[in-house]
DNA sequence: TCCTCCTATCGATGTTTATCGATACGAGTA
DNA sequence: TACTCGTATCGATAAACATCGATAGGAGGA
């Protein structure tokens, strides 16, 4: 995984950067693929399966919502026979969590 | 500001849980409002109409995004006579940065 | 080989959204 | 009052996106 910029307050994001976090941002930024990654994380695994009914969306949509968390990084996927397993990224999920640290906001 | 719920690692969020949080982090979720959102922290406060040029797009556009900013929670708003000036709340900031904390993640 | 089952992709549809030019609003000033 | 100037809103447009049903791919089992 890439190194992210500094945090958000502490100078003017770049172009790049700001395209960067967005990215990352907007993998999280909708009420159903929050909702996945919140049962993805609540164990150490989870199965693609396991997904569909408690999310009440169609299958081809968690396997979009998956793609699209996987693909952001934030989520790692494993292939088992048939079944995808997926887990979080801790790694990712602090960058975002230290990109928003208020701690260097100016005052 | 409303107390967000627990950290997205901890549990599955409720569907409301995950619509209020949504909101913050599309807020935060797209690029030019990145770059608008870390110029308005690099100050104490920042006046609208010094926002324009730095950002490099027209300036119905940039008060269309400081207005979803602002009713995000993450800036807020001061008139004096006719500026605007902006500010970031650390308070709004400090409780994205805790959600997406993944001390709590399962492993 | 055939069947079942889990997952991903395809194609379509309706909604959301980022952006801009034009314009309205509102506060200060001459 | 009339003018300037900073800001917000309106209306339009093009792009992005969430969602689904249908279908394809691929692994295991009978």
């Amino acid at each position: 995984m890439d190194t992210c910029c500094s945090p958000v307050c502490c100078s003017p994001l770049s172009r790049k950067d700001a395209d960067t976090m967005a990215v990352r941002l907007k993998a999280l930024a909708d009420p159903t693929r929050l909702r996945l990654f919140s049962l993805v994380a609540s164990q150490p695994e989870q199965c693609a399966y396991d997904l569909t009914e408690p999310l009440g969306v169609s299958q081809p949509t968690v396997s979009h919502h998956l793609k699209v968390l996987t693909e952001a990084g934030l989520l790692t996927r494993e292939q088992r026979g048939k079944w995808a397993y997926f887990s979080v990224s801790a790694d990712a999920l602090t960058e975002l969590s230290v990109f928003l640290d208020p701690a260097a906001v100016a005052s």
